[in-house]
DNA sequence: GTACGTTTAAAACGTTTGTTTGAGCTGGAG
DNA sequence: CTCCAGCTCAAACAAACGTTTTAAACGTAC
């Protein structure tokens, strides 16, 4: 009965596809997030999913569609999750157990992200990773195709935040929501710019050291006034 | 005389390309930051630059040589002059002029990377795009090409962080200095999360805009304590 | 003017790409 | 059993890829 599809509702916790769409699904998965998707040919995928190629095509539209179904299977579970955070989150708020503070907000996206990164089933790092390359490269396909989510997704997180730090002009919010954003997506997809070319001292693999680095950094960052001191409780 | 050459010397700074090549370089650099290596053809690259096919595997052997050139080209004067900046923050400091806080240190790189941005005749935004675009994908050659000048640049970059918070452990200062690249980076690169999938209310290529929220940003994540709240002065 | 190394031009090379085809297999319904 | 839809398979498709080859044009030194 909805006019405008959307990816998060309860169709998405169904498994929609067969074993060996599944296998194909999780073959393409690991390879695009290792090489990219111009750098991964479909007879990587099927030859690693031990399926034919013509499977791919069979199954899949396409390669672009296989690319939106792999990002889409793990990005539903996901974005729903986060809604529930924030829904829990101003749930407590409304009950009158304390209020939103910008360490609140911050968890609400980092749990979704460390859940995930601890449960194998669901790809474990494997959607985050896939996310960070979805920001740098430019898939218009995939863009159009979940703004919509995203939006709302952004949407509630920014009202989150800016009644956390009613303070701040909107303008500020986003870009604070954006910068806190990035800081927790690449470090939970191990994009580690000290290791870049060479050893590193810090591991950047574990999700428990991740958050236990990941958050006081963000929620610093955000609590920031203009001028680089924090701002006064 | 140098038995390990680096790619950080005087010789950076020459001009070593013809007119032909830096139109190669020119058009390869637009298309690898747009498209990304694999996304994008030779033929796409000499269509733009206006010369011929084999112009490119005359002038550098082969695509792959073609990234890494023109990776470096823009990689010596940027590290380049990251060392500049660390160099005179310890002289003034050795000078009795003031001690290195964080700000010092952070603007160490936000300088670099805000001149690079602000400057046409070197790229402008490209180099960084294409950096953030490296720290996502897999270039194996690269790494081993940079890891030395990179893992200079990083020593001395963990040493001046490390003596602005001496209270912090070395492992601590690693994840602090990782993180602030992270953010810095991205945010010049323009990767902005809120309008992956479509608009957003920040419009974060300005350069001066992009120091102005990213500093302070950083500044108090860096200086953050581990429960979250600023470290006393 | 001639001979030389350097740079450009166009065409072709052999692979690999994503996709399609058409025949063959399988298992439950009638 | 027959039948047919759902699925798999090997083979082939045209197109695009990076690279190589061959010849022609260029500027410079003698």
């Amino acid at each position: 009965m909805k006019s405008t599809p959307s990816f998060i509702d309860d169709s998405c916790l169904e498994p929609k596809y067969s074993e060996t769409a599944t296998r194909i699904l999780d073959a393409a998965e690991r390879l695009f997030v290792e090489f990219g998707l111009e750098a991964t040919s479909l007879r990587q995928i099927t030859q690693q999913a031990a399926v034919n190629l013509a499977a791919v095509n069979y199954h899949f539209r396409s390669k672009n569609a296989l690319f939106e179904a792999v990002f889409a299977r793990r990005f539903a579970p996901w974005a729903r999750e986060c809604l529930h955070e924030l829904d829990a989150l101003e749930a407590r708020v409304a009950a009158g157990q304390g209020t939103i503070d910008v360490e609140s907000v911050v968890m609400c996206y980092v749990r979704p992200a460390f859940a995930l990164s601890k449960d194998p089933s669901r790809g474990g790092v494997m959607f985050v990773r896939l996310f960070s390359r979805v920001l740098v490269e430019n898939h218009r396909q995939l863009r159009e195709k979940l703004s919509r989510d995203w939006g709302h997704l952004v949407t509630r997180y920014t009202d989150a935040l800016g009644r956390a730090l009613p303070r701040l002009l909107s303008e500020e919010i986003a870009w604070r929501l954006h910068l806190g954003f990035s800081v927790m997506f690449h470090a939970f997809a191990g994009n580690d710019i000290l290791k870049l070319f060479g050893r590193s001292a810090v591991s950047a693999r574990d999700p428990d050291l991740i958050v236990k680095h990941v958050v006081p950094f963000v929620v610093a960052g955000m609590s920031a006034t203009a001028d680089g001191k924090p701002s006064a409780a």
